[in-house]
DNA sequence: TTAGTTCATCGTAAATATACGATCAATCAA
DNA sequence: TTGATTGATCGTATATTTACGATGAACTAA
């Protein structure tokens, strides 16, 4: 009777903010979402050249930053134009400001 | 030759912002660091009370949040106090926040 | 000393994450 | 059609994470 996450109830809130900590929890998802906010560059192609990663690899990453909901991926053959998703990186700055504003000013320390 | 994390030379600013994603990026863990901000408690033992999941669990989870620079134990013996560490916090929020201001302004999509 | 309390650590099983090369699908150009 | 380019997906090996129970260490109280 192994006890799993399931039998925990988070609220929405607390899920959110870990999904969306845990696609940023990798220091080359960090760098792809830098340059993709960044002035230069929106291609995959692009990507690979300034990343010293497997292609797959980087493919794999910007799937992880697209479930979370962080960038979108619009085809413009033969390529693909990947871009920040502007709403939810609102949504997640509000989120992460939000929390972060907890310091504990309880002061039971 | 298998291509490691190695080979890719990260900022600290990267490194330190996945880092502390990381350690965000578990519901529990989440909650954990409400409580603990909280007006309520400080004790491991009331977490364990709070948090449906094994005392060997919570503790590993304190672990990450301490090693991550998040939290401070203080021993009060027989218990440990756990609180915020307001100066790391500070700096997760400057990170953060620093960070999610990039917005894709460049407007290439 | 003995027993109880509190929390960390160990050992372990199962799930997930991370990396790679190989391959596939879609599109464009010759 | 054929070949080239682009990027996703598959298969796979290894590492890490996450959960548990059991045990150990430190301290208090009887």
């Amino acid at each position: 009777m192994q006890r799993t996450l399931s039998d925990i109830s988070y609220s929405a809130e607390e899920i959110d903010l870990a999904a969306m900590a845990k696609a940023l929890s990798h220091p080359v998802r960090i760098r792809i979402l830098r340059l993709l906010a960044g002035e230069t560059c929106c291609f995959t192609g692009e990507l690979t050249e300034l990343i010293p990663m497997a292609q797959s690899t980087i493919s794999q990453h910007l799937k992880a930053l697209k479930e979370a909901g962080l960038i979108q991926g619009e085809i413009d053959p033969p390529k693909v134009k990947y871009c920040i998703d502007r709403e939810q990186w609102a949504k997640a700055r509000a989120l992460f400001a939000e929390f972060l504003k907890l310091d504990g000013r309880a002061g039971c320390c």
